[in-house]
DNA sequence: ATTCTGATTTTGATTGGCCAAAATAAAAAG
DNA sequence: CTTTTTATTTTGGCCAATCAAAATCAGAAT
């Protein structure tokens, strides 16, 4: 049984080399995920290299194995029903819950995931947007631009939001971002580093450019 | 924050404190209880008696303090609601949410266990006839005759089923003997060691006298 | 080519929980 | 009263996970 620090560390591997194109996660990011110091991120990692679980190449960086990767994915799926599960039955608000799931993911067993699963009717997405890992096969995760690279003046759709932080969370609920609104990116402006964007039945809000590139949009 | 090892120990001082008459529980039977060597028991009891969740008397045994008990409480009313919630909305089987609410006792925020307790609408007993402990306030456990002691012949229902076995509970239940149910003790053969009862609608059943004593009952 | 710098790894130490087995104390038996 | 039994505590050690700080390495800069 992988403990819940084992499962972090893979699902942080995970998370990491999703976005960056580089294929070996570098210790430090990893470090600065887990919120450990650079030396014990070192020697955990040799720790799931000797289990299999990861490919660590020294000064490198790291990579799962694909035993590792079945495990992330497999803490990722626990981790996106349960939000969903907790905002769409228990009315948790969406900008709170992955705080929460953060703990759960670690203690919910199979026939209990899958039962929140049914319950859910086997959504595949969690309520940031974000796909949920199936039980088999593969996860589909669409490219999607982000309000920052989106066309101008074109109706698009919220459809994912790259960040956890409530407080980012709170004002992109606020603003009227939510995934699954409709919005309209008005126009930006480079030299004020900023992005315009009238979100549907609400008043119009700009934002910076590195928050417009956290809120990822599909054509309508 | 209470470690989930901490929580374990001071559920089980309380839970071994309810079922004895004395007022010390002995390390002994915490130890078998926690599944650990007595020597581990020991040192984690000195422990807590270090942080004032118990008190301890050295050859003699643990009992809660105050604080202990509401720790203790809080961790019951967890397990309680949860085990509660799995079967009620997810369709788990009371004779197996026992284990998992085990592990989910530890996750589970206080917003989260509250959004449970209102969309359980304020259950007062788990799928067991365990009492939930209350938010606030004491919890009432009513003193229940059990089928090896009640009168015979007489209309009573079953309140409750001390015995969280999966193998007892599935036969608890194939024999219609589960909480809420109605059912007459027919009679009582000291000789043999066994009680001959007939739940509602369903054919009579015959079980030793020790199991007998693990299901409790309310008269009608 | 040499030096510097920043990332990484190593080393030595700590803490929480655990076990095995020896030591001790209390209770039961004689 | 002693002796024996049984419960409990002590001792010494282990493993997972962590940190602080020293050592090392690789790439960048001179
Ligand atoms: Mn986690
Ligand atoms: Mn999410
Ligand atoms: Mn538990
Ligand atoms: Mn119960």
């Amino acid at each position: 049984m992988a403990s819940s620090t084992v499962e972090n560390y893979l699902k942080h591997v995970y998370l990491i080399g999703q976005t960056s194109d580089q294929d070996l996660v570098a210790m430090g990011q990893l470090a600065t995920a887990m919120e450990v110091t650079p030396g014990t991120a070192t020697s955990m990692i040799k720790a799931l290299s000797d289990a299999e679980l990861v490919r660590y190449e020294p000064r490198a960086g790291v990579a799962l194995t694909p035993q590792g990767e079945k495990l992330a994915l497999h803490v990722l799926r626990r981790h996106r029903l349960v939000e969903l599960f907790l905002v769409n039955v228990l009315g948790l608000s969406w900008t709170e819950v992955h705080a929460e799931a953060e703990e759960l993911e670690h203690a919910i067993s199979d026939k209990v995931l899958e039962r929140i699963d049914t319950y859910l009717d086997h959504p595949s997405v969690d309520p940031h947007g974000d796909p949920i890992p199936p039980a088999t096969g593969v996860m589909d995760t669409p490219t999607l631009a982000s309000l920052a690279d989106c066309p101008l003046t074109q109706p698009t759709r919220i459809a994912r939001v790259l960040d956890q932080d409530p407080g980012f969370l709170k004002f992109v609920d606020r603003s009227g971002l939510t995934p699954g609104r409709g919005v309209v990116v008005q126009h930006r402006d480079p030299a004020a580093d900023a992005v315009t964007i009238t979100p549907d039945s609400q008043p119009p809000v700009t934002l910076g450019t590195h928050a417009a590139s956290k809120i990822l949009v599909e054509s309508e």
